[in-house]
DNA sequence: TTAAAAAGTTAGATTAATGTAACAAATGAA
DNA sequence: TTCATTTGTTACATTAATCTAACTTTTTAA
């Protein structure tokens, strides 16, 4: 078990070996808004605790042990948001605060009821995947919007990335996961895309939208 | 807004005052189980942030602000265990620990959804009365079983204390919040009671345990 | 290929929360 | 009322998590 901090430590770290393999104490630092030092002190003891491994000048990587604990965080984290959402009545924007607290209560039994209770989802509101209690995730073949050509029909399916600010871009449109979308265009000069769905004939969404969407093909 | 550990501290400091009017750092210590230096300078730094005053080798005494403080933190404590309850269908037995971890989560959303879909309960599971955001609390006139006189009739409104010993002991007996209770033979030797309730012709209750049972005359 | 930039490390300080040991004040029973 | 007991306080010491400043290693680009 580890303290609220040490936790937070390993979900990034978990993240950012999922997005680049490769870990540096940089990164880290600025996934959890402290020093470089401050990272470095951290990732030394968490090494003596068999969650990473550390050595001077070298990238870092997480242990099987670390990626178990981490996925069982992420796993509370997630489970917690679609308990708000589905059970709460609360909207995707308003739930990521909220599970960023719930997630370090230490209790099976807590998010054992929750999963249960929402019929032991697979995804959580945004669409990434819900570890199950052996660590293991269910990993969906999704693409990026951005890699889409003219002319295919996509399910929007999951988000890559949640801020505040594409979520209320999201909502402002009316795009939710399932909806089904035809692109229309797609501009050589920067990457944006026209798309139609029920009920907007053309809507524009630029390469930085786009990027952040994953979708599957129809 | 507190840290985790001064919030346990106030709410420490609430019940003990509730209990005793006047505070002393020894038993605020036990309360915590911390030592009592630690009670002692924990003690002077809430002086300095108002929630309680502290002159040395005076007894304590929680502020307005410090009791506004602590009645919102008990609201969110019991607020969840009847939550917990009622809509996650666990056992008053259970909900202790859990409640006392989410009690710490910064977010009226949340609490106050909670009490939306509760359907703003005045009572937790234990009949003990929840705080209203205003920090008031509803109090009930309740007296000990302890103190009532055989041939009575009263509802088991309440717990004085709602230990994992105590809720066993009534589970095990099917003595449920709600209960109506005939008082049949009082002990003058040990204080212990005889009681009938539905389905049961004769339980007997020792002293201690009347005394933390709350109830309502009829 | 070497010097500047980036990344990482060490040293030392700070704050919150805790502890033990030693001492001081208040209380209360003889 | 006085002295023993209880209660409270002070004086360090420790651990976790953080910081800044100074320094070292690695990477990169001229």
């Amino acid at each position: 078990m580890g303290s609220q901090t040490e936790e937070n430590y390993l979900k990034a770290l978990y993240k950012l070996s999922d997005k680049e393999g490769k870990i540096n104490v940089s990164d880290l630092s600025a996934a959890l808004s402290v020093s470089v030092p401050t990272a470095n002190s951290m990732v030394k003891k968490m090494d003596t605790q068999g969650w990473l491994k550390y050595e001077k000048y070298k990238p870092l990587t997480i242990t099987a042990k670390g990626k178990k604990m981490a996925a069982a965080i992420i796993r509370k984290h997630r489970l917690t948001e679609m308990y708000l959402v589905e059970k709460m009545g609360f909207s995707w924007e308003n739930v990521h605060e909220i599970a960023e607290q719930v997630e370090h209560v230490k209790s099976d039994a807590f998010f054992d009821r929750m999963d249960e209770l929402l019929g032991y989802p697979k995804f959580d509101p945004h669409g990434s995947p819900i570890p199950g209690k052996d660590g293991k995730t269910e990993k969906l073949d999704l693409v990026r919007l951005s890699d889409c050509e003219a002319g295919k029909r996509v399910v929007l399916s999951a988000l890559a990335e949640s801020s505040q600010d594409l979520l209320n871009f999201l909502n402002e449109r009316s795009l939710l996961l399932g909806t089904e979308l035809q692109i229309l265009t797609k501009e050589v000069f920067d990457g944006s895309l026209s798309v139609s769905y029920n009920g907007h004939d053309r809507e524009m969404l630029s390469k930085q939208v786009s990027q952040s969407l994953l979708v599957e093909s129809l």
